[in-house]
DNA sequence: ATATTATTTTTACGCGCGTAAAGTTTTATA
DNA sequence: TATAAAACTTTACGCGCGTAAAAATAATAT
């Protein structure tokens, strides 16, 4: 690395002997230039330390390579996961992913959208809150910029959505249950912020029908996202009151699940699948936590390499061709069911 | 918002009838331009709908308001946790926050200070990986940007650290333990990356001789951040060959004590304060699940308040003096015992 | 009303790079 | 070896804004 201080692709030229035009092109795309050209460039890469600038670049190209990745909450290690895995193939498709936490607020989400139309990305892949989202607003930054929707679906907004199957993954759990035991009653909250909320409910009561089994919905009280925190307390009304229907309980989500575990834990009733066990508790998700409950949550996994990876190519496909969808692609996923010690 | 089409500075100065130059200085500082003519800005902008091109102004600044925060690992919710607090922070400052992930590995760090690079921020707000961490890389990175470390000390690097007192928190909690039961032997990592982790043991054998009780150290394998399944696997080996000294383990961090609880819970151990319980756990961190855990996890809550809104504050007086820091600050802050049902 | 000071306008240049056009050199094809 | 095609060089302009300097204007003080 020698000392010379290159300022700009114009030194740059001077020191690599090749004209700025054709090391723009080299930038733009290495494989668009003369093979030898290529290796003389990347020969006084090595000893000069050049770097064009971001902002210049972004400032005249058409599209940036920017592409946002926007999540209700980070804070959920479930969606910090999610974020992720996307983030990895945003980098290997060579685009530069900018991550934001909507934190479980509608104005921090329309914030974020606001925040990234100034970096005028190419694209956003964007989970959002759900009901409590803006729709109007999302609809309409969804309209200037290229955007996919996963995790959960806001009707008609975006190019495409990509999310987990709730019908077959709460049929998938509920028949699980059924058969191992007795029939689950539903523990939710009474109005879920998230519509996969809904559609799991409707899932579980149209899965208990085919079964024969009568449904019972738990709805509990509670507002946001503090999931652990409402599921404890709901689950500590319902035991202390003994108003549980039956011994089995399928909770709409993990977070619920594991602050049930706790209620449940408090109140001396031993969960499980054993003789022993007063309770069987069952979650959805597969949280990176539920692993380590006590004990252990049954639970069924999102594919989430799958919603991902899917989301990733749409919106690249989108951005490469300059076009918009055709149709609204809508893709879901099947669960897949992790048997542990909690049911 | 009317429907005609602004595209620069200049358009929007010929519609607000004010000149290009006094715009510029508009949005550089609203209050450097005289009340009235804000005023015929500001309602030229309910009407146009008009923002500066954020690449063509960080080319020309000196200085961009970009911040970069990083922090070892997103999916950590107690990483998570502060990352949301600072970002708040440096948003009330009026500078543009960058989140980034190092996921637990020092290439990753290291491609995530290189990306900050490129985006010339202003200054850096590092959580280090500690251990991992390429000292020398992240020092010679830190000479060329403003940065200030925060977590997880890095002898030398960076203008200032602000981190935790092990010594305070881990005392306390010793103190709390040895006065309320049995003495605590100490659970942790043989080979931990995270430069706490040293210091929480040497504070934990500083505070046992204080206290003339013998200290335990018990080292379990495990390399990497998986520290739930890390406590589990240790926890569960401990229980199994019954090779506790005493009935009260202090664990190095929560997520350890999470999986300890685990593999307590597993083998039928009862965990906690009372007469039917055998083993007492207690973590440190406070850990967003801490409360969650069965029982509900005794720890250390560290005041990460303080650590951010020190860490903001004097990265953004370096950055507004344009000066490197006289000398580096060095300063820990004192942990809170949070008291619950494991210890 | 006049002098003084604070703002704004006008004019102009530069930032670093994308990119188009025309001419030149190199490589591939026959 | 001639010819076409591909790649490169030279030249030049534009992107949207920061910012400096000089001139013009407005606000404030005397």
């Amino acid at each position: 690395m020698s000392e010379s201080k290159i300022k700009n692709m114009e030194d740059f030229a001077a020191v690599s002997g090749i004209s700025r035009p054709t090391i723009s092109k080299y930038f733009n795309d290495p494989d668009s230039v003369r093979k030898s050209t290529r290796a003389r460039i990347e020969a006084a890469l090595e000893k000069h330390d050049y770097r064009p600038n971001i902002y210049a670049i972004n400032q005249n190209r058409r599209q940036t390579k920017n592409i946002g990745l926007v999540v209700p909450n980070l804070t959920d290690p479930f969606f910090a996961g999610i974020a992720r895995t996307i983030e990895g193939m945003i980098v290997e498709a060579g685009f530069n992913p900018l991550l934001l936490s909507s934190h479980a607020g509608p104005e921090q989400e329309l914030a974020n959208l606001e925040s990234l139309r100034a970096i005028k990305p190419a694209g956003v892949l964007l989970a959002p809150l759900g009901r409590a989202s803006d729709h109007e607003r999302v609809a309409e930054f969804a309209e200037e910029v290229p955007t996919v929707l996963f995790d959960a679906n806001l009707e008609g907004v975006g190019e495409a959505f990509f999310g987990s199957d709730n019908d077959q993954s709460i049929e998938l759990i509920v028949e699980y249950l059924c058969r191992t035991g007795e029939p689950p009653a539903f523990f939710e909250m009474k109005n879920p912020i998230n519509p996969n909320a809904y559609k799991r409910r409707t899932a579980y009561v149209a899965a208990m029908e085919r079964l024969d089994q009568e449904p019972h919905l738990i709805q509990t009280d509670g507002e946001g996202w503090d999931f652990e925190e409402i599921g404890f307390k709901g689950g500590t009304r319902l035991i202390e009151n003994r108003l549980l229907p039956t011994n089995t309980v399928l909770c709409s989500n993990d977070r619920l699940a594991i602050g049930f575990l706790s209620a449940a834990y408090e109140n001396g009733l031993r969960v499980g699948l054993g003789a022993g066990s007063a309770l069987r508790v069952a979650g959805h998700d597969n949280h990176p936590f539920s692993q380590y409950t006590c004990p252990s949550l049954t639970t069924v996994s999102q594919d989430y390499d799958s919603i991902g990876a899917r989301s990733v190519e749409t919106l690249l496909a989108l951005i490469e061709s300059e076009t918009r969808a055709k149709e609204r692609d809508v893709t879901l996923f099947e669960g897949r069911l992790i048997m542990r010690g909690s049911a």
